[in-house]
DNA sequence: TATAAGATTTACT
DNA sequence: GTAAATCTTATAT
């Protein structure tokens, strides 16, 4: 795949992360392309795992019961900006924000395939090991260095955005999971809102 | 104010 | 397979 230009970024429209159906916009974000330009370099991939959390309904989700603190805030404004938390003390997730203001659905990214950038995200790694570089939600913001500073941040760049690169799976493509660790969510730990692209799926 | 647990990863046994 | 790393929030004193 071309590498995407920095200069001139094409990032997704806002609107598409305005949709009410969180669960088929975290289908359709895989496929897409997470880019970063944080630190002056280019990082990024393609999208190949994600969860989705449906707010006020959702045991899982931080925003259940429309429950509102400081770290959550971004899941109530607008789709299209990122909300990235620190989990276990130790890593940042990134998710993007979807839907309506008042409406706290997102979308954990968990894994993106490494295609742009390598270089740096190996040294920020600290890991020779393509595999790894970038297979879980705290590696890929690692590898593309998003910390909570970047919390709130719009996904149609500078920083970051998520581009169309032409690749799409249909439904026999993906499957679809429970979501990981959040036992304590009781019956919506089932859910199956864990998006994968199928193993036997190859890109080029 | 103190404690427990979590949308995880890594290094060790 | 188990443990350690250690930030944020919720719940209980």
């Amino acid at each position: 795949m071309i590498p995407p230009n920095p200069k001139k970024p094409k990032p997704i429209p806002l609107k598409t992360y305005q949709s009410d159906d969180v669960l088929r916009l975290s289908q359709a974000l895989l496929g897409k392309c997470l880019i970063s330009t944080i630190g002056g370099v280019l990082t990024g991939g393609m999208i190949t795992e994600t969860e989705a959390y449906r707010g006020p309904e959702d045991r899982g989700s931080h925003a259940y019961n429309n429950r509102r603190t400081k770290r959550n805030e971004v899941m109530f404004h607008r789709g299209g900006i990122s909300y990235v938390y620190r989990c276990y003390g130790i890593h940042s997730l990134f998710n993007v924000v979807t839907n309506q203001p008042e409406i706290p659905h997102a979308i954990l990214i968990r894994a993106i395939k490494p295609l742009w950038g390598l270089e740096a995200m190996y040294s920020r790694r600290k890991t020779d090991n393509l595999k790894k570089l970038t297979a879980g939600p705290g590696t890929l913001t690692q590898a593309l260095e998003i910390d909570t500073l970047h919390n709130g941040l719009p996904l149609t760049g500078p920083l970051i955005w998520i581009e169309d690169r032409g690749v799409q799976f249909s439904e026999a493509e993906i499957v679809a999971s429970p979501r990981v660790g959040i036992d304590y969510a009781g019956e919506d730990a089932l859910l199956p809102w864990r998006f994968r692209i199928m193993e036997t799926v190859r890109v080029e």
